[in-house]
Order: structure tokens, then sequence, then C-alpha cells
RNA sequence: GGGCGGCUAGCUCAGCUGGUUAGAGCGUUGCAUUCACAUUGCAAAGGUCAUUGGUUCGAGUCCAAUGCCGCCCACCA
């Protein structure tokens, strides 16, 4: 039939065409026509199970159907690997909340009755993720949908984990970390947020010395007084020297400690420390050897060596222990302007409290230098470019992982610790039943990975690394393509790990796109209730308007300002391009395909234009100006071809038999070609039409039509 | 303390390796309408391209400095 309804609603047709895309099959490249060769490859960043999608997610499916099909219908056997994350701490704090609001918490859960349940919720969510992202219109091929916690994924991670732990990258150390005496787990550097804030300082009278502390109540143990080797007002106070002098609690012993970490011109110049809740002052105590003592526990209460104060929770400690310190005479005076800056969890906002801890650590140093090689080789390209410079400034200054976290969701770190002497041994067939190092008793870790590990091996694990027939055939990939703002939280890590394990750069090319902001260019949160849900624009306007709107004039790497307006105005480009199809297809119900006709001059040069214009768009498309290459269409099909070429040639199509056959010609051979050029971006309106076109040699689905040349 | 962006029409933003009267969408104003489309057409108004200096025959585009705005990184108690 060659009509298209009167009027164009984007509702009647999608999930028609999105099953008429997943019946042809040709998702999946070995499903495309064998002259399908060159692979290409996109592995989608796996979606976290946590809940629905949002606007950003909108766009990272968006984007990357553009680049899929583009390459598609450019004779690529292109393969786009959809994923699930487990996510685990993100998921976990989801979840515990639900258990909150039911009066329940996971401390008196059991934790196999705990990760079942997370199981539960998770496949829950994975099964609307995945009708969502349908919706969309993305042509990923689900039956290679993998999830971070399959089993072959489990496998090649702790086959990784073995291989850096054999290779002396893996240790297990007794470090501070970051704990969130909320969540009770260790953070790793990233996932705590530095926040300014305004308190005060407390000088203390430490025997001969005035110190400067803004945590009076972590002060207890402080036995080692560290000055700068060079300072002269400290000249006569030798390394090593003891000090008797009364504290809080009564008299105690110092030492003088000279470091070069002490900042001369701060306070007073002279600190004590606190080793078990301070990196600076765990560092210093590292260096010259120090005991170190615990005073906060896990909970964030003050521990026996607290004396009178042991068992309170250090906010109510605070001003009490200070009072002591006033009638004893050792309060010097408080500095209430003290402007400094705390580190919190990143999600639930509670201070960070320095813990000393055995976590399991990978050494970033060695992973790092073929990381840094490779990208200042520019074997992976970074679009926008700029990000080449912030990759490499944090992989030159990296530090040690923290890949332990006190959590049940995740995948549980294959190893057995020695209740003797502490020692962690990697035990992945789980057979290992006493300690190599002292012969001791050993007992499972319960700790899981930090859900980055899995993730940072996602391309070559998701592939089946090593010996699959998908692996071989497409990695390393073409194309990542995920938000900036987890550049070092994945992508990086990526990097490093799959030169580490796979010994090849996991993709040539990063894209990386910005934040999808609210209308007023404000962060979408919950709180705010300014969340744009993408599906609501999708049914009000339609996913083809959604899609081109996300991604016209959307620089990568810049931020985008969702406004409704803009989706509406791709609404209006919709029902023209609906509109000019009918009046082409009204027109053309008596021409045959593949009928000879005589082309004007005015005729042949529109169609060497067009050749021209579609040109520039492949130029664009091939070097990531989707932003352009869209703008650009839309203009041409709706102010060239509507306006002028469809106008030019009304009157000849009522003039005589030859002059309709050959603005029949020209109108269907710029319109089928231009919903080519259009697909990417509108697959569905521009597949629906396509259905009805008069054309020959037609193929079974735009999908996998060629893209015009 | 380091680093990275941004500053172009009322709003949101394009403008690649420097080259004729600086662009788009939305908004605004006027006119049109039984023609595929009012989810339309035609036309118009609107910009000292943050500032200053430099390179150049020529700069929104390159260089330097400055000023705002935003972001990231960093162990100053």
């Amino acid at each position: 039939m060659l009509e298209l309804a009167k009027t164009y609603n984007a509702k009647e047709i999608e999930d028609k065409i999105y099953k008429l895309w997943e019946k042809s099959g040709f998702f999946n490249p070995n499903k495309l026509p064998r002259t399908y060769k060159k692979p290409f490859t996109i592995i989608m960043p796996p979606t976290n199970a946590n809940g629905s999608l949002h606007a950003g997610h909108g766009l990272v499916l968006t984007i990357e159907d553009i680049m899929i099909r583009y390459k598609r219908m450019r004779g690529y056997k292109t393969l786009w690997l959809p994923g699930l994350d487990h996510a685990g701490f993100e998921t976990q704090v989801v979840y515990e909340r639900q258990l909150e609001k039911e009066g329940r918490s996971r401390f008196t859960m059991k934790p196999g009755d705990l990760y079942q349940e997370i199981m539960e919720f998770t496949m829950r969510n994975k099964k609307n993720i995945e009708d969502q992202t349908k919706k969309i219109g993305s042509s990923c091929d689900w039956s290679r949908e993998k999830f971070t916690l399959d089993a072959d994924i489990i496998k090649t991670v702790y086959s990784t984990f073995k291989k850096l732990y054999n290779d002396g990258l893996v240790y297990r150390g007794r470090r501070i970390v970051h704990w969130c005496p909320k969540h009770q787990t260790s953070l790793s550097d990233l996932e705590t947020i530095d926040k300014k804030q305004t308190d005060k300082l407390y000088y203390l009278q430490y025997g001969p010395f005035t110190i400067a502390t803004a945590r009076p109540e972590t002060k207890f143990g402080d036995k080692y007084v560290v000055m700068h080797p060079d300072d002269k007002r400290y000249k006569d106070y030798k390394h090593g020297q003891k000090i008797e002098l009364e504290w809080i609690n009564g008299k105690v012993t110092a030492t003088v400690i000279k470091d070069k970490a002490i900042d001369m011109s701060f306070g007073t110049g002279v600190m004590t420390i606190t080793p078990w809740h301070d990196a600076v002052d765990f560092d210093i105590a590292e260096r010259h050897s120090l005991d170190k003592e615990q005073i906060i526990d896990f909970q964030g209460r003050l521990l026996p060596i607290a004396g009178e104060f042991a068992g309170m929770k250090i906010g109510e400690a605070r001003p009490k222990i200070v009072e002591k310190l006033q009638a004893k005479g050792l309060l010097v005076k408080i500095d209430e302007n003290y402007t400094h800056v705390v580190k919190t969890c990143y999600k639930c906002g509670a201070l960070i409290e320095p813990q000393i801890k055995d976590q399991w650590f990978v050494k970033m140093k060695p992973l790092a230098e073929p990381a840094i090689e490779a990208i200042k080789k520019n074997k992976i390209r970074f679009i926008p470019a700029h990000y080449k410079k912030i990759s490499l400034h944090w992989l030159q200054n990296i530090i040690d992982w923290n890949i332990s976290r006190q959590i049940v969701w995740g995948i549980p770190i294959p190893a057995k610790i020695c209740d003797s002497c502490g020692a962690g041994i990697v035990d992945i067939e789980n057979k290992i039943s006493a300690c190599h190092k002292c012969n001791g008793s050993v007992r499972k870790e319960t700790d899981t990975f930090d859900t980055w590990f899995s993730s940072g091996q996602w391309p070559f694990a998701a592939l089946g690394y090593p010996s699959s027939k998908d692996y071989k055939t497409f990695y390393p990939t073409q194309v990542m393509e995920t938000a900036g703002e987890i550049i070092f939280f994945w992508v990086c890590r990526m990097i490093m790990l799959g030169l580490y394990v796979s010994k090849k750069i996991p993709f040539e090319n990063v894209y990386l796109h910005g934040l999808v902001l609210d209308a007023k260019g404000q962060k979408m949160s919950k709180s705010r209730g300014n969340v744009i849900n993408p599906l609501d624009l999708t049914e009000k306007y339609g996913t083809d308007a959604f899609r081109i709107g996300m991604v016209v004039g959307n620089t990568p790497g810049t931020s985008l300002a969702l406004n409704e307006d803009r989706i509406r105005g791709y609404k209006n480009f919709a029902n023209k391009i609906w509109n000019a199809s009918r009046f082409v297809l009204m027109n053309v119900k008596d021409y045959k395909p593949g009928t000879r006709v005589v082309l004007n001059q005015k005729q042949k040069k529109t169609l060497a234009d067009f050749k021209k214009e579609v040109k520039e768009i492949e130029k664009l498309m091939d070097s990531f100006k989707f932003y352009i290459a869209a703008e650009k269409i839309y203009h041409y099909f709706w102010h060239t071809f509507c306006d002028n070429i469809i106008e030019e040639n009304k009157t000849k199509l009522s003039g005589t038999a030859k002059e309709r056959r050959a603005s029949q010609y020209l109108l269907l051979e710029i319109l089928s070609s231009s919903l080519k050029i259009l697909h990417p971006f509108m697959p569905l309106i521009t597949e629906e039409i396509y259905q009805q076109l008069p054309l020959k040699n037609k193929k079974k689905t735009l999908m996998i039509e060629q893209w015009p040349q």
C-alpha cells in the first residue's frame, strides 16, 4: 500500500517498527548479509541495575545507536553489546534506603539473605531497563546481553585478580582507608567528595609546645610531636627526644619527630599525630616506624583509650573534651573561623573517618605506565580532545586502588585470610586450608570487589576473553561512548586493565558526552524534584523527536540543558517528514520503479547538490560531529527538499508524461536517500515511510540499506 | 596550590586546520492560507563575537594578559 495515514502518530508506529527490526535479526552481526565484513563494535556502558533510565541514558543510547546505525549502513559488521551492571555500592545504597523505609536494616540481616533480596530487586529492574532501552529505538544485539554477575564474567574477573596477585600487583595491606561510618565500608579515593567547611581550630598546650587541631577528640593517644627539621624555633629539640608532659587523661611520654611534611608556616609549626585517623599522620608514622593506635571505632565511637569519654560519638565528645582541656589549663585559644576541607561519603554525605584496615590494593603505577604510553602515542582518540590531558594528568599522579568493599552486593573477593598473621591468600578454587606463611588457620574473605574492578574489565570480559569467537572478531572495539564524569572511575581503568590483561587497547575512540541538565541548566536530582524522565518525552513527542533533539547542537563534553521546547521543535520536524513523504507517495502511484527518465539541467543540478550534501554529512559522521550532521540534515530536508525541490516540481507533476516521470524519479530519489541519512537519527519514522516506498531492489528494512553514494 | 572548560542574537547553543555582508533552534514582530503539512509558508527585527594588547594583507577563529562563571584534582594539622 503506497499510503501513509493523514496525520503522523508516533505511538502507532514505534512498537511495531521495533518488532519488525527484532524479527529481522539484523541487530545481531552474525545475521547481517555476508557482505558486511569489517567489524565495528561498541560495548554499551552497562546500565546500573538499581532503577530506571534517566535522561543521561537517553543520550547514551541515542548517540551510540546513531554510530551503530550509520556504520551498519556503511556495510560494517556492527555489534552493539548491551549490558547490566550490578553496581555494587550504588545498588546496595539504593536498597538500604528501601530497607530503612520498611524499618529494616542490613546490619540485622544475614548477608546471604540480603544478597538474595538485592538480586531479586536487580532482576526486576533488569526487565524494566531492557524495555526502556528498546523504547529509545536501540539497535543493540540482545542475544549477547551480559550482566556483571554472570558466571563467565566472574571467572574473568577472578583470573585477572589472580594474575595481578601473581605479578605482585595486588597486595593486602594494613593501610589507612576512607571509612564511611554510616555505610560501614571503605571507599576508594574517587568515592569521596571534598567539602569546604568552617570549624573551630583549637590551640592546645602539649608540654612545651602549642599545637593546633580541629579534632581534639582524636588526640588521646598522641605521643609523637612533629616539627620540620629546618625549623629554627625548635632547633633545640632533637629527633627521638623524649618529653614527659601532662595530657588530657594524665601523664604521657612524647617523642620528638622531625619530618619535612610539616608546614612551618601553619599554626605554630608543631603538631602531634594521630596515625590511625589521618592520612598525613599515617604517612609520617610509616616513615619513622611509629606506633599507631585506634581511637575511634568503626561506628564512630570513642574507644577505651578515651577514658571517661569512651563510648561517646565524636560529635558529643568534642565539646566535653574541650571543656576538660580548658579546666586543666591546656586550652590556649580557639580560632573560630578555621576554613578547611573535609572528606565526605559521595553517597550519604557523612563525614569520612579515616581508619586503618586490612584491605586489598592494586598497585597502580605499573598499570598506568602502558596506558600513559598508549595515550601519548595517540593510540586512543579522545573526543573531545582535551580529555587526553585530563586522563594523562590523573594517570601520572595515580595512587594505589583500594578494591575491597565491606558490602555483600558484589563479586566476592576469592581469598582466604589467615587468623594468626593476617595474610591474604588468593584462592579462586576455594581449596586453601592453612596459611602458607605461618601455617595458621584461615577463614574466607567476606569483602567484595569495588564494582569498578569488574566494570573496568568490561570490554574484553563481555566479549568472552580470551578464547571466544566474539572476542577474536570484535576486540579491540572501535568506540567507547560514556559520560565524561566517569573518565577516571571507568575509562582510564578500562584502558589500564585492558592493556594489562588483553595486551591491547580496549577501544580506539573514546567519545565523552556531558551531563544532561534540566531546562534551567541545573543538575537533575530527586531531592530537587527536577528529574526529567526520557520516556515521558518520547511518549509526548515521539522517540524520533527525542533522539534528534538530544543531539542537535550537543557538542561532546559540554553539558546539555534539556528544554522541552527543544524536543517539541523536532516533533514538528517529524511531522514535516511525514507530510512531505505523504505528498511524494500520493504523486508516485503511477510510477514504476526503474523507469528511464530524462532530467533537465536544474534537476540534474539538484541531484548533484544533494550528493555533495551527503558527502559533507558523511564527513561529519566520520569525525563524530553528529551535532552538526543532524542539524545539516534537518536543514536540508526542510528548507531545501520541502521548501524548494518539492515546490519546484509541483507544476511538472501535472505537466507532460515525460516531465511527470522525471519529477517522480527525482522526488523519490531524494526522499529515499534523505530517509537513509536521517535514519541513524530518527530510525522509527524513516523506517515506517521506507516500508511504503516504491523502490527497486528494496531491502527488508531501511536499517540495512546502503548509505547513499 | 595545581589543572580543565566556558564567556557569540531575548533564551539554549553551533562556528573544523584564520579569508567575502557572523549561523541554527526556540522566542518576538508583520503578512499569507481551501495547494503534503497551521505540528504550515513568506518576510523582518535582533550581535562593539567578555576586556586589553599582539601576530597577520586579513582574527569570533592563533598568541599573551586580565576579568567574571563553572568543573576537576591535591595529605596543610
